[in-house]
Order: structure tokens, then C-alpha cells, then sequence
DNA sequence: CGATAATTTGATCAATATCAAATATCGTGG
DNA sequence: CCACGATATTTGATATTGATCAAATTATCG
């Protein structure tokens, strides 16, 4: 049993972004343009990437020339981790808006690994973490009623502070996450308010008791 | 740069399930009848688990009494993976059906991890797999039309050999994945093979090119 | 202080959920 | 090997609800 082990374990679980902040990497970040390719399917791996704004789309691109998007990471978000276990990528990565994207080599990742027997720990612990929350979100798709998903995404959010919820975001970004129209969501908090379930403050919710 | 590392850097990306499957657990699996709870939140986290048969719902309850699904664990899947990492289990797990479930106890992880340099990066690979394919999930649900759904996933299950798709589940048990009911599922398929977008037998579908 | 984004509400429509029910298939014990 | 119960597949009718289209008001940010 490594003692540098259970530094790793802790309450908190944050954001866990740590892992990859203290890597080296590609200065400055590169700049996309909207419509610019970072890399295409089947391109030898090198790099993972982390997105300090915009919005970059991965895209999965068929035989028929049809394509399905994988994923679409914004600003704050990492994507091509996968990379990191294969020798080439497996979709392309296509800036969606304009986007600073910056490069970590996965050369550096691996050198770091082996000086560092820790890093691959912070990774996992940092995957581990994005699957739970992938999974609460996935769970979340499965509740048909607009105000059902948005109550449950309140409690689910109302960490601390029992009822008590500060946005960081405008209503219109969660809608997207929740995967519901902004007027959808507006209807469903405006429902939740009448019934007293919710009080509403700019930017600040309180959750009632039921 | 440690030739190790190296050996996790492939092109195929299975399951990667052969990290957990080397290590040492509890025999024999714990028998859980529906709705018998396996831990409750806040409990010190010891383990994480492997779902033999059967199905666990996991439950963050809240303050108010009521509680939201974090995640249901199919058979054959891995569960409170974040455990790893926390000091204490952040939600309930309970057996919705009747349920086979495998103990990994943490300490037998975080052993083998003191021992064996390449657990901790097979781990990540096989967290790595995981939050590539729940994006592409999540993905697929943000597209509303249940026709294009559908054919959006055919496509993306549609691997090696390039429109033929063997399935290894009733539709049935897809359906829920796409998060339509299994009707709306039966009515897209038959809209596609109507086009000629598709065509069925018993467990296999072919993609046409367009 | 102007422009852009966010919030809010209304009307209408389309699509999927629901409820129902019939047939086909599968798996298993006798 | 067959019968039978449990699932899976299929199709129909209807209802509900969120998507859409519209537009007005309010906030926010240089």
C-alpha cells in the first residue's frame, strides 16, 4: 500500500481538472477558425486536446459519407482523451465556432506517466468522475416530462446548501444540457414557481421542501 | 518513456473489462433479491462492484425525503467506480430485480495498483471507453426525431464489416438506450425498411448506402 | 447607450407516449 | 421433442406535450 495512493482519496471531488493542468503543453493555443478541422478519423494520434473557448464537434464519418456527432465539447472541457489509448484518432474533431484549443501532447502525457505515479491515477480519478456524471445526465434524458427533468436536475444541482442553488450559467445553456427547448424550461420553472415548489431570484433558486 | 505504457497503446478498443477481471474478489458473488439495498450514501466506501445478472438502480437521496436516479447498472457492468476515489459512497445502490453482484474491495485494488504500474492506466483506458461511448449516447439523444435516432445508432453500431450489424439484444432493450419506447423503435425500423433504408432478419440488419 | 443575449408568454403543430391487442418467438421443464 | 408461459414484435387509435414559430420585454456587456 503506496501512501501517494491515498493522497488520491479524498470527499471533495471536484472538477479533478488538475491532472492535465499541470502538463506541459503547446504554446500558445492554437486559434480555429469556425469550420476548421483539427484532425480527421484515422490520423495518427499525437495530441489530446482541452478547449479554452468556442466549441469544438467530434464527428463520426460513415462510408456513405453520412456522419453522426459524437460529442461537442465546449469551452473548460477536454475531448480525445480516448486518444490516449490508441494509435490513431476515431472521429474528426471540426471547430464548430471559432475556438482556442490547446495541445497536449500525448508524448508529454506518457513521459510524465512514467516519472510521475500519480498522473495516471489523477486521470482516472478524473474519468471516473466525467462517467459519473455522464451517467446522472443520461439518467436525467430518461424523464419524459419537462418539468420533471428540470426538477430533478435542480435537486441533483442543490448540492451544499440544501435548497439553496447560485447559476452559473443562463437558463438558455441548461436548457441544451437538459436537452429541452429554453421555452420548454422557462414553462417548467415559471409551473414549478406557481406551484411554490421553487422561488427564483436572478441567478439563484430555492428548492422548497417537496 | 516506459516500453509498459506502450503495450496499452492499440487500435481496437474492446470493452478493456480486463482490468477488474484480474483482480482478486470476494467469492462467491452477493445474491441480492429486488429491493434489497446493497449500500446506502454517506456508508465508508470499501469496494466497487461488477453486476452479474440482474439490474441496481443507483439513488442519490435528498434532503427533502425524495431521491433521483444516478445510474442503472445493466449485468455485466461496473458500478461506483468513483468509490475509488472517495472515502464514502455519495449515493444508495439498490437491487431492482433480483440481482448477482461481485465485490472488488478497494484495498485489493489499490494493492495490485502499488504492484502493478499498468492497473492504474488500464483502469483509465477502460474510464477513457466509457465516457467516449456515454458522450455518443448522449449525443444520440439530442436528436429528436425517433427515425433519425435510430438510424443514427444503426450507423454507429455498424462497424467492421460496413452496413451488416448483428444484434445482440432485443429491440426491446435498445429502445430503452435510445430512450424511445420500444413502439416508436418498431415503427422507425419499419418506416426505414418501407424506404429501403434498411433491411431486416431475425437479429441482423443491413444499412443500405444512403 | 447601443447591441446582443436572455427571459417570458402565446398559438399551433407534429410527433411520440400511451393504451390496446394480436401474433410470433424463445426458453424451459416435463 | 413438445407444450406452455414469458418475451418480443407488430400495428392501430388517441392524447399529451414539448417543439416551433412569433414577438415583446428585460438584462447584460463593452
Amino acid at each position: 500500500m503506496i501512501p501517494i495512493i491515498y493522497l488520491l482519496l479524498d470527499g471533495t471531488m471536484g472538477e479533478f481538472a488538475d491532472w492535465i493542468e499541470s502538463l506541459p503543453r503547446q504554446q500558445p493555443p492554437l486559434s480555429l477558425s469556425a469550420g476548421e478541422t483539427l484532425f480527421r478519423r484515422g490520423q495518427h494520434a499525437t495530441a489530446i486536446y482541452l478547449v479554452r473557448a468556442g466549441r469544438m464537434r467530434l464527428i463520426r464519418p460513415l462510408e456513405d459519407g453520412s456522419s453522426v456527432t459524437i460529442h461537442v465539447a465546449e469551452a473548460d472541457s477536454v475531448f480525445a482523451e480516448a486518444a490516449l489509448f490508441a494509435d490513431h484518432y476515431h472521429c474528426d474533431a471540426v471547430a464548430e465556432t471559432d475556438a482556442e484549443v490547446e495541445v497536449i501532447a500525448k508524448n508529454a502525457i506518457l513521459a510524465t506517466i512514467a516519472s510521475d505515479p500519480t498522473l495516471s491515477l489523477r486521470l482516472a480519478r478524473n474519468l471516473a468522475a466525467q462517467v459519473r456524471d455522464l451517467r446522472a445526465r443520461l439518467e436525467l434524458r430518461n424523464i419524459r416530462s419537462a418539468r420533471e427533468r428540470v426538477l430533478s436536475w435542480l435537486r441533483l444541482q442543490a448540492g451544499r446548501v440544501p435548497g439553496e442553488l447560485q447559476l452559473d450559467r443562463p437558463w438558455t445553456a441548461i436548457a441544451a444540457e437538459l436537452g429541452l427547448t429554453h421555452e420548454a424550461v422557462y414553462r417548467a420553472l415559471a409551473a414549478l414557481e406557481r406551484e411554490g415548489a421553487i422561488e427564483r431570484r436572478k441567478g439563484h433558486v430555492r428548492l422548497g421542501k417537496h
